[in-house]
DNA sequence: CGACTCCGTAAGTCTAAGCTTACCGTTCGT
DNA sequence: ACGAACGGTAAGCTTAGACTTACGGAGTCG
């Protein structure tokens, strides 16, 4: 399975995570800061960041003792070229079903 | 937290429901049909199949005793409607970003 | 009607993983 | 150098949920 790839879609299965996900995208942000505007501590929010790195979808550099975490861009972009090959295989998908309703038709 | 809305993220988060995701997206396909596509029982692929319907992602038809699914176009639009409001903060973000680091180069 | 096929649901099990507390390393200010 | 702030890691608990088996309902053909 996964014919396609995982351009890191299973990364945001969580909801919390998907969160982070978003809140980065509005700005780049510190572990501390994320963990005051979520219900969960700082060390989960560490892991989800890590788990997050991983996958490729965020980058994060150093700014003192702190940690300023954002977006990657190649990671969306990646996520948006995965659902782009499957919106397009949906959609010869569709057509070709609509050709067989059409020969179908023919028929009778 | 989900700021943007859950247009059906969280259902993708799964491997084998993703694999279900994208054989749909190739053909429409009967559940049985499924199961043996995958290494999991023809219980476990309803299972999945009644979560993709609910979150709007999967239609489905009889057709004599069997029941065909595919994708639902609303739902793989609104997916990437999703992403694409994400992206387009994050870009702004990108571009704020940007500006500052310019204008603190302007001070020194 | 009766047998067969296809499918959805219920109940129960079990593993993955998300969260917390506790601890330690690193960086900066005084 | 000492203390404080910030953050990553380990160990452990606990729950969500993915899967299986068993069963019942709906449609189809003889």
């Amino acid at each position: 399975m996964d014919a396609y790839g995982d351009p890191g879609l299973g990364l945001l299965g969580d909801p919390t995570r998907r969160a982070i996900f978003e809140l980065l995208a509005r700005q780049p942000c510190s572990v501390g800061e994320l963990a005051t505007r979520l219900p969960i501590s700082r060390p989960a929010v560490s892991q989800h960041l890590r788990v997050l790195k991983d996958g490729g979808l965020v980058v994060s550099r150093a700014e003192g003792t702190r940690r300023v975490h954002q977006l990657n861009p190649d990671g969306v972009t990646a996520l948006r070229a995965y659902l782009d090959r499957v919106w397009e295989d949906a959609l010869t998908a569709f057509q070709k079903a609509a050709d067989n309703a059409g020969s179908e038709q023919e028929k009778q």
